[in-house]
DNA sequence: AAACTGCCGATTGTCAACAGTCTGCAATCG
DNA sequence: CGATTGCAGACTGTTGACAATCGGCAGTTT
């Protein structure tokens, strides 16, 4: 087998791996991510299958697999919706997205290379900046970034899937127009105290902190809803 | 709407709730977590039509919701295998198990009703029971069920689905042959200090013995792996 | 004998059509 | 006039058929 020729995928790579299905998947967890298929909405089979030039049936897989992670519920006969996610369900997975930062924050702190804590200190200075400007938009964008990193450099496979999973979940409530509570230059003191946790390698802190992190994200979450 | 007439559904209500793909994906897993369907095994999506009885559609459908919760692995144009766990990958699953049996353990201790906890006391006798009678199978049935309840009575449904999904990922892993290095009985032990400090309201010690009996159960896997 | 080429059966990927169900509206009846 | 019934349209649920692809085997070539 010869060695790929180039580290971005072809069309002919793509096409090849990726099945019909799960390009579809893709693609309408885009457009409900971005908010453009709005929370609550039905989703009209036929109407998705024509716009992605494909027959319902890989259409209606990749909606079975965007019901198994949550993303859409579906009820028998009436068709599937996109699911709206409530305060109270919003509050579940912060439970657990704190469990699981504390456990981020223990692995990155002791198994981070040296150019994946550049990498991160690298980012919170970009979101330094955006703060500063007040970019919110931006920060947002990074801040995303900053936790997918974290997660991934956590070393756990299973642990990033379960963690995205969690996260797609609070993105979803946060479309319904409640962004952070604006404190997002707090926010980011808390991010750069992370970091100097994880470079001075002190696990419990690290964990403790990103723990708090979240914790603290719930607040500003309870605090945007009840305005 | 008239009230339900029993609690045990009918074969009507369950038609009209359940489409034939979910009824199948079930049906699926059943067979995958009971191990009829082995490990890395291919699967003919023909064949379980047939079985069942409907079109390769609603097959194809179960297939894809399976293989979102990572029961199953997908090659295009080859077909679905039955996933096989490594233990590498057992290890990852008990990393994030760990972190939320101490979850489960404190919100248990403080949310758990009277009767919750009656429950729990009697299943851990039970336990007892087939310990004396060196009945291992029964013991792991009890088992199952005492950790599925102790996630029940956490109060949280997104944790229940999280967790329960990782533990599908860990029967897997045993259906490879390796039981419990057999310290079953040492097992019960830590099942009774954990009820002991959830009927004692004592959330940080429920949550540190459950994540330490996680972390036993995962050096007991170790042992008989490396056996 | 080893390697390559081209076919064959089996299986997956995709599609288009049919059947069943729901929603809303209009007509009917008390 | 209000409630109920029947109908029409739209949509989902399911199916069977067709197209594409894969793995293995036989035949050929060097």
């Amino acid at each position: 087998m010869a060695a790929p020729l180039s580290h971005a995928p072809t069309a002919l790579q793509l096409v090849q791996s990726n099945s019909l299905p799960s390009l579809v998947q893709i693609e309408i967890e885009r457009l409900i991510l971005r908010g453009e298929l709005a929370a609550g909405r039905r989703i009209n089979e036929s109407e998705l299958a024509a716009r992605f030039r494909t027959s319902r049936g890989p259409v209606r897989e990749a909606l079975r697999a965007l019901e198994e992670s949550r993303l859409v519920r579906s009820e028998k006969n009436r068709g599937v919706f996109v699911r709206e996610i409530s305060i109270a369900e919003a509050d579940e997975i912060y439970d657990i997205r704190e469990a699981l930062d504390e456990l981020i924050g223990r692995r990155v702190a002791e198994r981070a290379t040296q150019d994946q804590l550049h990498e991160l200190t690298a980012l919170v200075e970009q979101m330094e900046e955006a703060t500063g400007s007040g970019n919110v938009s931006r920060y947002h964008a990074l801040n995303l970034k900053f936790h997918d990193l974290l997660v991934d450099f956590a070393g756990n496979a299973r642990l990033t899937e379960s963690y995205r999973l969690l996260t797609k979940g609070l993105l979803l409530f946060r479309l319904r127009g409640l962004q952070d509570g604006g404190g997002f230059a707090v926010s980011n003191t808390e991010h750069k105290a992370v970091v100097a946790a994880i470079v001075a390698r002190d696990r419990a802190r690290a964990g403790r902190l990103l723990r708090q992190h979240a914790a603290q994200s719930r607040a500003r979450m309870h605090k945007a809803a009840a305005a």
